[in-house]
DNA sequence: AATATTACTATACTTTTGTATAGTGAACTA
DNA sequence: TAGTTCACTATACAAAAGTATAGTAATATT
């Protein structure tokens, strides 16, 4: 059952559960951020590769998404002391469990078109 | 297993998922549409009801997501004719159907504060 | 007739978010 | 040593999102 749903008392929304909802807001809004997540999660993790997977994103946005995801804890910044130095970002374990999030999203998503589009929309 | 895991290529991201997740963060994102869908999910339907439940919302605001909600099909305007006209809001069964969404989020939230509070950002 | 309630709308403004374009500096490559 | 790649940063600007404050129109109440 779901976490709001099995409360006793349903008016009572826990504080916990806004901040909750609210820190997963913040990594995922935006234009960018969850083709970012995204992209790592296939395994895109140079800049570069970042910059050219994701379709118009410029650099700087590029660079201040990254630095609020790592801020975040979503994602880690390596940087590997090859010759040349390589500089990977990688996925959390908390970014890799985004994909619960963005698969109950696709979910909805397409459950709400398919309702949309057949035009059951309550009673009318 | 996930949506997005079951896929035998992961390397090709399906454009109909792609909508799905868009389709749910226009509904989610902004600082207004979670608090007016789970006031509307305890109970609270009228204009009224809703900027006092819903702290700091300007009247502008409440109208104005209202009718992108409306829109969205997520959100029904009902008008009863009774004296005086009683105007009351009301999620569509996609509009309730969202609570799953936001339970993926106050799982993800929670865990994810819980990690990092905890430190076990990876290996580090 | 004056005041209150409900359900909003209008206008002007500020803040946040995102874009466009150019440039930097370190290392490598021909 | 001139040019390329990588990983960004800087500056200026435009657009979107949100705020503040006031006002409206219909009805109901005193």
């Amino acid at each position: 059952m779901s976490r709001l749903k099995e409360m006793k008392e349903v008016k009572s929304c826990p504080r916990q559960y806004v901040l909750a909802v609210n820190d997963t807001l913040n990594v995922i809004s935006g234009k960018w951020k969850l083709p970012i997540i995204a992209s790592l999660l296939y395994g895109k993790n140079r800049f570069k590769d970042l910059q050219e997977n994701i379709d118009k994103i410029t650099p700087r946005m590029l660079s201040k998404e990254l630095k609020e995801l790592e801020l975040n804890g979503v994602v880690e910044r390596k940087v590997y002391q090859t010759r040349p130095i390589r500089i990977e970002y990688e996925l959390t374990e908390s970014g890799k469990s985004i994909l619960s999030v963005m698969d109950a999203m696709i979910e909805w998503g397409l459950d709400h078109r398919e309702r949309v589009v057949s035009g059951v929309q309550d009673a009318g």
